[in-house]
DNA sequence: TACTGGACGTA
DNA sequence: CGTACGTCCAGTAG
């Protein structure tokens, strides 16, 4: 932070570093809704907010060049010949950058014939005069010459545009071995492709810095050129006028007339509404956010660290290595200086523990972990307190390494990937070095195997991300509204601890049936194959859409439905479609053969998942969706076939383990329809919830006319259809297509339903309403969804948007809802100390291994749990059922 | 070897 | 022109 009381003049190079952030940000993440290119903006402004907030500057410009040429182009025409044209993709946003500072009411100076960097120069020569410190950024190399003790250069890193490396004295010193001010005349000498200013052949940075040190200055050295042996004098003596050159052209003016002067620049408030337009046009939400949070201006002691230290990131502290008292000390100091928690980073190896770092703000700890340590009882203890808050980045997966190790985590109080997820549920940051580059603007250090000091202490990088992690956390935190905050606390860190106890449980599989499953569906898929080939006269990969292609729409010249990118869709709807118009024995056997494949694909999948206990270890991912569900991989335990008879085979190798006698499911019925009934409030839909009728025939009646009785399975299907589409944005038209009705009858269909259940109708346009001025949806237990692209003036990013807002709150709902009820299955079997356990969450449905004689006990358990999960203005209705196997237990 | 698109399994 | 996922395979780019 500036040491003395002088204001800070900060001036940048708008032109050099918007180029820079082009090239370092990925346009596809940056690019609106109608394909205006925006990386090169949000780069730079990015920055800038970046710079305003740990530099805190008084005064303030950017400057641009106005064309590519100027009195240096003037001289010397080949000055930046080799550039090649601008993209046009920066071109265009140029303007919107310099409209978006206008709304931030940041200074833009140009000035005809002059590059920015004479303009940098020029504010930074007269705001030295008048007192100011000043602070260059720019992208040139040349604007060192810029540097001394009152004026800093802040020069882009190769990493990307948001760091910034800081050239004073003594670093251009440090860096070059010269003066700031001699470091055109190196620059001469070496010369500058890139601005096409060719220097001396053969001579590199250091015989530069050489000469000039031995000859003062390079006008003594051109003198003396005479005097310099070797072949580099030569090339000295043949092509000095070069380095001439060079050196006329890379002077920068420093008195350039300038409409403003440094007094002119004093910071001014943004102009809020311009830039929540601009920000808007340019689809900036994260940024938006920022600018306006900067406008609050030092916003009630947030991140204090982020603004401690103004110099670049602080290292981490070096860890320690401590035992027993020592350990026990350590930890009671640092929890005493750390009262929200201590950061804690488990680096484990095949899923067992090998060491843990712990973090306080200060100082970290490095504890290489060998079971059965007595001097580690301090640290044993710490991790089982509840009462002792721990911070980490992905709790679940450390928490199941220390319990595969013995040992036992307790108080976890913050997890960055938790709370990253929920603020952003669509970002990507899911590494521990994603979240800190994005909440902390600073980079990850890696293990770097050619490190100088080999890192004697065995170099876990355990410690140091737990600082890391400690830090983040405090960012989080602060970017958490309330309600986020609670989701967070209350649902998502204790339903992680029941994952990871329901990832090491895993679920038993019987893979005798699986094997004998896959045996009989391998001859059939066989015979099938021969089969098809004899129809169409020659072998195929049936498995191919392209070779399909070839011989649905080429050789039995059918005429193709639906398109996709690369031609005619062959998915088994289409295929349905071609049946229909032209009949042919090829597609029933090409249906059953993907259907038998299909099949055998899933039972190979779970064979290669069977573990050496003999069940399947799914991974649960916390974060893996938008709307607050939990998505299964590694196999995908979520997607086990059920609907075709065939596949419930496979479900039925999917059995109680050894010493288990039966499986239970516990399936919330129509829960999202319930939640339906809640959020519009439409009284038929909740008298339907009331009235103990099976749903669809209750609004098949309504909307049919005709008592319940009287609803046909036809109407019924119809209805059910309607129903379940509706909470995804179904329009006529997809409506038509699934039920294979007309678009007449599908659009009376949807009109006589909302005619009956109007809330509904109003309920979905409501919530799209609302998120689209909020920017978000939420469910009724505050998780939030962004919706950036609800104002878009792309037609499909907009109705995409729309569709997925409307879903958000009743899909997230129901997630919420059965997150609460796992807690609190877990607690209650816990409590009870039950040896039944919880295996699988398929969204709306959970399956539990019972222990013998538990059966009772746990059917009222779970049942009541997740009845009780959520109070709704309908009931929450849950059906229970036991068997050997999941097929038999789910009736 | 790494990625994309098509297809299809689930709620 | 119905939301939310994960996985496989074929095909392609490297």
């Amino acid at each position: 932070m500036p040491e003395s009381s002088k204001p800070t003049l900060l001036v940048v190079d708008g032109h050099s570093l918007a180029f820079r952030a082009f090239y370092a940000l990925p346009v596809d993440s940056f690019t609106t809704s109608d394909g205006q290119h925006t990386n090169a903006i949000h780069g730079f402004l990015s920055m800038l907010l970046l710079l305003l907030q740990k530099e805190r500057p008084s005064h303030l410009a950017v400057a641009f060049d106005i064309s590519r040429f100027s009195f240096r182009t003037r001289e010397y025409p080949e000055y930046k010949g080799t550039r090649s044209e601008t993209p046009p993709e920066f071109k265009g946003q140029v303007p919107l950058l310099q409209e978006a500072l206008a709304a931030m009411n940041v200074p833009t100076v140009t000035k005809e014939d002059f590059e920015a960097d004479d303009i940098l120069a020029t504010l930074s020569v007269q705001g030295r005069e008048q007192g100011y410190e000043v602070l260059v950024v720019s992208g040139d190399r040349d604007s060192i010459q810029l540097v001394n003790e009152d004026v800093t250069l802040l020069y882009p890193s190769v990493r990307g545009v948001s760091e910034l490396t800081r050239y004073d004295v003594a670093k251009v010193n440090e860096r070059y071995g010269i003066e700031p001010y001699q470091y055109p005349e190196i620059a001469a000498l070496v010369g500058e492709t890139s601005d096409n200013l060719p220097g001396i052949d053969k001579v590199g940075e250091k015989t530069a810095v050489k000469w000039i040190k031995q000859y003062g200055s390079l006008e003594n050295l051109l003198e003396h050129r005479d005097e310099v042996k070797g072949v580099v004098g030569d090339k000295l003596r043949e092509q000095w006028e070069n380095a001439a050159r060079n050196r006329r052209l890379n002077r920068l003016h420093t008195d350039v007339e300038l409409p403003v002067a440094p007094g002119d620049l004093a910071r001014r408030p943004i102009d809020e509404e311009a830039v929540r337009a601009v920000f808007k046009r340019l689809e900036f939400r994260t940024l938006l956010d920022r600018v306006l949070k900067l406008e609050g201006g030092g916003v009630s002691g947030s991140a204090p660290e982020a603004e401690a230290d103004a110099d670049a990131a602080p290292p981490a502290p070096a860890p320690q290595q401590l035992l027993d008292e020592e350990l026990q000390g350590w930890l009671d100091r640092q929890r005493a200086a750390n009262p929200a928690g201590l950061g804690l980073q488990v680096e484990s190896m095949d899923g067992r523990v090998v060491s843990i770092g712990v973090a306080g703000t200060e100082e970290t700890l490095d504890l290489p972990w060998q079971p059965g340590r007595p001097d580690y009882a301090p640290l044993e203890r710490w991790l089982a307190d509840a009462e002792a808050p721990k911070l980490l980045h992905d709790a679940k997966t450390q928490l199941k390494a220390l319990t595969a190790s013995g040992l036992l985590l307790r108080g976890v109080a913050f997890d960055t990937l938790l709370a990253g997820w929920l603020l952003r549920p669509s970002g990507q940051e899911k590494t521990l070095a994603q979240v800190v580059d994005r909440y902390l603007q600073e980079r990850l250090p890696e293990a770097d195997p050619n490190q100088l000091v080999p890192d004697v202490a065995g170099g876990s990088p355990a410690p140091t991300h737990a600082w890391y992690v400690l830090r983040s956390a405090h960012v989080l935190r602060e970017g958490l509204d309330e309600r986020t905050l609670q989701v967070l606390v209350d649902l998502e860190l204790p339903v992680l601890e029941v994952l990871a106890r329901m990832e090491a449980n895993g679920v038993a599989i019987d893979a005798l049936a699986l094997d004998a499953l896959n045996t009989e569906l391998s001859t059939r898929i066989a015979e099938l194959a021969d089969e098809a080939y004899s129809i169409v006269g020659h072998e195929l990969n049936l498995g191919s859409p392209k070779q399909l292609q070839e011989v649905l729409f080429g050789e039995l010249g059918m005429k193709g439905t639906r398109r996709t990118k690369t031609g005619y869709s062959t998915d088994a709807d289409s295929l349905a479609d071609l049946q229909a118009t032209n009949p042919h024995p090829f597609l029933d056997v090409l249906l059953q053969h993907r259907d038998a494949s299909k099949l055998r694909q899933i039972i190979e999948t779970l064979q290669r998942g069977i573990a050496a206990d003999g069940r399947i270890h799914t991974t649960y991912v916390q974060t893996g969706t938008t709307t607050g569900r939990i998505s299964s991989n590694d196999p995908n335990l979520q997607n086990i076939p059920i609907r075709a008879e065939e596949g419930r085979r496979i479900r039925a190798a999917f059995v109680a383990g050894e010493g288990y006698p039966t499986l239970l499911t516990a399936d919330y019925s129509q829960i999202e329809m319930r939640i339906m009934a809640h959020l519009s409030e439409d009284a038929g839909l909740i008298e339907a919830f009331h009235s103990g009728e099976d749903l669809h025939r209750f609004v098949g009646s309504r909307v049919f006319g005709v008592e319940p009785a009287e609803v046909t399975p036809f109407m019924r299907t119809k209805v059910k259809a309607m129903s379940y589409g509706l909470a995804y944005g179904l329009s006529a038209f997809g409506l038509s297509q699934q039920l294979r009705i007309d678009r007449r009858e599908a659009e009376d269909l949807m009109q006589g339903y909302f005619e009956r259940f109007g809330g509904v109708r109003d309920y979905l346009r409501n919530v799209v309403e609302q998120a689209r001025v909020d920017g978000y949806t939420e469910t009724i237990f505050g998780r939030r969804r962004p919706f950036p692209d609800l104002n878009s003036p792309n037609r499909v990013l907009r109705g995409n948007a729309e569709r997925a807002a409307l879903n958000a709150p009743i899909q997230g709902t129901a997630a919420d809802i059965m997150k609460i009820a796992m807690i609190g299955v877990g607690r209650d079997m816990a409590e009870r100390e039950l040896r039944s356990r919880l295996l699988l969450q398929v969204h709306d449905e959970l399956v539990l291994e019972v222990a013998e004689g538990e059966q009772e006990v746990l059917e009222e358990i779970v049942e009541r749990r997740m009845r009780d999960a959520a109070t709704l203005r309908v009931p929450l209705e849950v059906q229970v059922g036991t068997g050997h196997d999941w097929d038999a237990a789910a009736h």
